[in-house]
DNA sequence: CATACTTACTTTGCATACAAAATAAAATAA
DNA sequence: TTATTTTATTTTGTATGCAAAGTAAGTATG
């Protein structure tokens, strides 16, 4: 019986489980901003840099384009943002907070500690190391990963 | 401005980067075996233990119920398994690989070695390491994830 | 200036995730 | 045994993720 087939063996398979564990546990998090987890990544991105293109947006968030030109729509009838095309270059689209979409800044701004106390049991040390070795292997694809 | 809500500094946003990361990087090397991630991963669950229940296989992969319908679905029509009633509990089916399923193990052999060689640039001991604390963040999840 | 090429973004088709409701069949309670 | 509850699986509706094709608007070339 080959090791190397077991799923207990795959990395894959841990960040398939914490990844989909991760969606589902901010959802009542965030259910009081009334947004899904990808929905919350675009603003988190916003509220970090107003005012951004569409492919800066894609760039920070990598949020799959297709995906993002949904994710704007939604959030756009939310009234959290705007989208305008660029002045000079008409191709371009500019995402902008509304005044509404910059305040609920404040209400997000409880949702990280909230998950970090879920997330206890894991010591600081052990979340710094977590988080190299994650940038470590994501240096890994980026090489490979230019589509 | 607060750091917490910065996107480097979330942990979720790793993890959300990475899964996507694993699933287009095995998309290749699938399709020798014309299947997707999620089918991979429910094969080797089966080339592991055949004959087991849809309950224990989601047990097993993780992956959601209803999706699970329709990949068994799809691998059934590729003629990887066959679906069967129990006999003695007739709400529970029973799912089990075909020759041709058990034989596209063979094929799959190769996957995970080409998959680890994307990996380079990460040492034995780091990933030992990285998986050590997946699975430990993984047992925060547990206890909250039973839904 | 006209054609080819590149960019920024949207659309399309397929495959999941996920929650919640629906089914069907067992197990339990009354 | 009949009514109630639980269990195993499917169905439904919404929201991505992904690749590939499509569009519109710049840029570069001859």
């Amino acid at each position: 019986m080959s090791e190397l087939l077991k799923l207990e063996n795959q990395l894959c398979h841990r960040f398939y489980t914490l990844s989909n564990a991760f969606t589902r546990a901010y959802r009542p998090l965030l259910k009081a901003l009334d947004i899904t987890y990808p929905q919350y990544i675009t603003l988190m991105a916003l509220w970090e840099a107003n005012n951004i293109t569409i492919a800066e947006l894609l760039e920070r968030t990598a949020i799959d384009g297709g995906a993002m030109t949904l994710i704007l729509k939604k959030l756009n009838e939310k009234q959290f943002l705007t989208i305008e095309k660029d002045e000079h270059d008409k191709r371009v689209k500019r995402v902008m907070l509304t005044e509404e979409g910059k305040s609920k800044k404040h209400i997000a701004q409880d949702v990280p500690s909230q998950m970090l106390c879920k997330l206890d049991g894991m010591s600081h040390e052990e979340s710094v190391q977590l988080r190299d070795l994650l940038d470590k292997l994501g240096s890994c694809f980026k090489a490979d990963d230019q589509r």
